[in-house]
DNA sequence: ATGGTGGCCCGGCCA
């Protein structure tokens, strides 16, 4: 089956390009983040007329996951299934033909002194205990999407200019090994080992066409699922042309 | 490089 996950920076404003790219890549499953909508703006009439089932969660201008499928959308958990819920929307689960997916967009961090960051690490523990809650390290599991880290230097345009900044900090980069001690395997990482694969660039200053992006955007599958997969793919196309989000898809087959 | 662009919704926040 072929995963994605893509934050479109807004489904409203993305819209005709998710539709686009659904007709035309026809992915199984795919978790969208930064919906930036409600549950009663999401378009599951229109999504599911292209043959897609759908879970959301949104909370109206900020945050927001779904997961859509065309396997059906079994056991959606909406917010942590472990701990405190997150007042914000920012994880959904469901299990789809099988295989069980969690759709994450992890907080952004925004300095290394904000508290946002600390939410953001504690963030990414509870990710931890979440993923043990609805599967086992041997299950067919997935936790994809927007991670606001980049996993190592390969994954980033220049690790010098970033120094101190938030997405390449030490704290982070353990906090997502943590995660993935669990059982977990960066699919793309895995079957890519050249540096400067990026799946995010600002829009601001030209920095697609400089090549100055970020690897963020993650597929990380268990054991059974990453030794499945045998392709997998960051979509820059989809950064391309009218309207593009500032996140490119990824794609793994599996 | 302390700006720049784009989305929210129309002044400032967030990425």
């Amino acid at each position: 089956m072929l995963v994605a996950t893509w934050n479109v920076n807004s489904l409203k404003a993305r819209m005709p390009r998710v539709v686009a790219w659904l007709e035309e890549v026809q992915p199984d499953v795919v978790c969208l983040q930064e919906t930036k909508m409600t549950d009663e703006a999401f378009p599951s009439a229109e999504l599911l007329a292209l043959g897609y089932d759908s879970v959301h969660f949104g909370q109206g201008r900020w945050n927001g996951v779904a997961i859509l499928s065309r396997l059906g959308i079994e056991r959606p958990v909406v917010n942590f299934a472990a701990g405190a819920p997150d007042p914000e929307a920012r994880i959904v689960t469901a299990t789809c033909g099988g295989l069980v997916v969690v759709c994450v967009y992890v907080p952004n961090g925004r300095a290394l002194d904000h508290e946002h960051y600390q939410y953001k690490l504690r963030w990414m523990r509870q990710l931890r205990d979440h993923v043990a809650a609805v599967s086992e390290p041997d299950g067919d599991l997935v936790v994809a999407g927007d991670f606001n880290i980049a996993p190592d230097d390969r994954d980033v345009w220049d690790p010098a200019a970033l120094e101190g900044s938030t997405h390449v900090s030490a704290a982070e980069r353990q906090a997502l090994a943590s995660l993935c001690d669990w059982g977990l395997v960066d699919v793309v990482r895995a079957q890519h080992p050249e540096p400067r694969i990026f799946s995010w660039w600002d829009y601001r200053d030209g920095s697609f066409h400089k090549g100055h992006g970020m690897r963020i955007d993650l597929v990380l599958a268990t054991g059974p699922v990453a030794s499945r997969s045998a392709w997998s793919v960051v979509d820059r196309n989809a950064r391309k042309g009218e309207q593009p989000s500032d996140h490119a898809p990824v794609a793994v087959l599996c």
